[in-house]
DNA sequence: TTTTAGCACTCCGTTATGGCGAGTGCTAAT
DNA sequence: ATTAGCACTCGCCATAACGGAGTGCTAAAA
């Protein structure tokens, strides 16, 4: 049996209607919401067949049916129409942008808040990924005896710092020589192959204090891969909008789940390879997940792939509009980050 | 009609009981939780002159009495019992401090969680005012045409960064000196009085490039005061928890209203008078936490005040226990953040 | 005078019940 | 191949009935 172009506009229907309603939707309503001319008896036996297909499933007998994973899945690969940012949607992303542009995390925090009031659903943004970045400057600042500050600088304009240990007879103008040498040496060299550079061809004035500028490096490239708390999640109240999340119950599992940053984390950067990803409910790893779907967006800096962000609803969310809205705010995000970055 | 020693026992005991078991407390289940040895009938008699002072009240006729606020503002100021932190609070601390020390931000971030695991509530946390600091450092890195980013460094091993414009025919040698001249103008100098330093004494290497450096440190003023973002919070899950909030329209409420965070920093701003605070119910400003009670205590650095954190919970919280491990915290965190920023 | 046993009463929360409505599958007619 | 008609299924909801925990009051006991 295959899907004809009746099974697919019933389909269809059914998908379109229960994002809307949330509950099993029968073969009367359907005919009236959608402008479907056959009557509900054809209606009905499509539906068997489409259930027998796996794209349907109806919570108990004589329910409606509401659409399995592979119906999503399905709509989600043939049936989006693509829709540029309506005015109140890029209306509300202007708000966010016109205020704190200081730099390009507190672009992304913004971007996250934006998302989550743009769709209603909760917003992942991962924060930039140093790795392919470039050091432009490294200062180490002289805080207390045995103590000082590092600070790095990359070429996206990306400031990382760290407290550290330093031998104790180290002078504030040692500190400072030697940070102008490591900046000097390792100037737009990528974040992962600094201490690489800088070790193979040790020169004589860090020679007396070799030891120190290995553990130094080997923090620096540390702090360049984001850890803990570099995903910015912002709106995972909107959940328990959805009667899906009126348990308290799956509610509470939700907010625990989501509160995991460094499993948000690892699921973004997976998905950073790709410009966008749908991942529908059980398609997930996450065991929290599974009845949530996620739509990710790559952004960049000057061409380059630097991070992603995203939207988590409920399985029965309304992926085209959130894809729409992703792609507009990609491209919004692109503009703002290279005006960040260029002369205006 | 005064309180007395029995009529103390007696609320003290529906208290406990109420904060244990969140439903109103009858006369006969006191006297078995408590070991209150009058009669029911007596319990009853008290708790009704309790009720007519206005320290207990009843849901309906026939219920079991819930305490007041006013019964919880006399219980914490005349009912709390010192304890250190119990072995199992301490290794729960110990286990967010062993990871990720390095920074004080950072160790803030640990503190948030460790909190909301420890008492099951949310914790919030303000990241440092800066305002009381010295400057030790300002780095200025170019990025590109017109285009650097301004990095400082305070005495207490804080750095905050901002991209900025810079004149478009700056060159990094200037930059360079510019960061240097700076620096040691105002080491030193607190970070709300740079501007005013450095301008009174306008040197003439700086003339030249005059309005440039006072927005620069306008800009650097602004960023010593923190802004959004600058409220670290953990755990507002942990509220659905709690039979109050079993009710998703309440959840949601008060989680819409923890994610405002500049007003919770307000919250904590306003707090960092006192080394502790207790704010019980209709007590507090914000609307959306008239039934949440807030408990805070400050942490310093250097022995110079530096921020506030604290507890929000339902006003039925554990006030003795959430008071002694905010105590407890205290303690640990001032040793954590001393250890960073002095040899060990 | 204070405390306590006894009792009638109140009211919440839970469970049981029955009707309503939306939907289905099947059959027979179109 | 499509559709009208029909009997049937089940979740949802409002109502009623019930049990339990607790109260205030009164009168007896200490």
């Amino acid at each position: 049996m295959e899907l004809d172009e009746r099974k697919l506009q019933i389909l269809r229907a059914v998908i379109d209607e229960y994002i809307l309603s949330a509950s099993p939707v029968g073969s009367k309503s359907i005919r009236q919401s959608a402008e479907l001319n056959w009557s509900p008896a054809t209606i009905r036996n499509e539906m068997a067949d489409l259930e027998a297909l796996g794209y349907l499933a109806q919570p108990h007998t004589s329910a409606g049916r509401i659409p399995s994973d592979k119906a999503y899945r399905l709509y989600v690969d043939r049936m989006l129409e693509r829709a540029a940012l309506s005015e109140q949607e890029q209306a509300i992303l202007n708000r966010y942008y016109e205020t704190r542009i200081d730099g390009i995390e507190s672009v992304l925090r913004s971007t996250a808040q934006a998302l989550s009031e743009i769709t209603h659903y909760t917003a992942v943004v991962m924060m930039p990924d140093l790795a392919a970045n470039r050091l432009r400057h490294l200062q180490l600042v002289p805080l207390a005896e045995g103590k000082a500050l590092s600070v790095i600088v990359t070429d996206a304009g990306v400031a990382r710092d760290a407290i550290i240990d330093i031998p104790k007879d180290m002078t504030p103008d040692e500190l400072e020589s030697l940070s102008r040498t490591i900046t000097q040496r390792c100037y737009n060299c990528r974040m992962t192959t600094v201490s690489d550079r800088l070790m193979r061809e040790v020169g004589a004035e860090l020679q007396s204090r070799g030891d120190f500028v290995k553990a130094l490096l080997t923090r620096v490239e540390q702090s360049a891969q984001s850890g803990t708390n570099m995903v910015e999640l912002s709106g995972a109240r909107n959940m328990l909008r959805y009667p899906e999340y009126n348990d308290v119950e799956k509610a509470t599992t939700f907010l625990a789940t989501v509160e995991q940053r460094d499993e948000l984390y690892r699921m973004l950067k997976k998905a950073s390879d790709m410009e966008f990803t749908i991942t529908i409910g059980s398609e997930n790893e996450q065991r929290g997940l599974q009845d949530c779907s996620v739509v990710t967006a790559t952004y960049r800096v000057n061409d380059m792939p630097f991070g992603t962000f995203g939207i988590i609803g409920p399985t029965r969310m309304d992926y085209n509009r959130v894809v729409n809205v992703l792609q507009g705010v990609q491209q919004n995000l692109a503009a703002i980050l290279q005006s960040l970055l260029k002369e205006d």
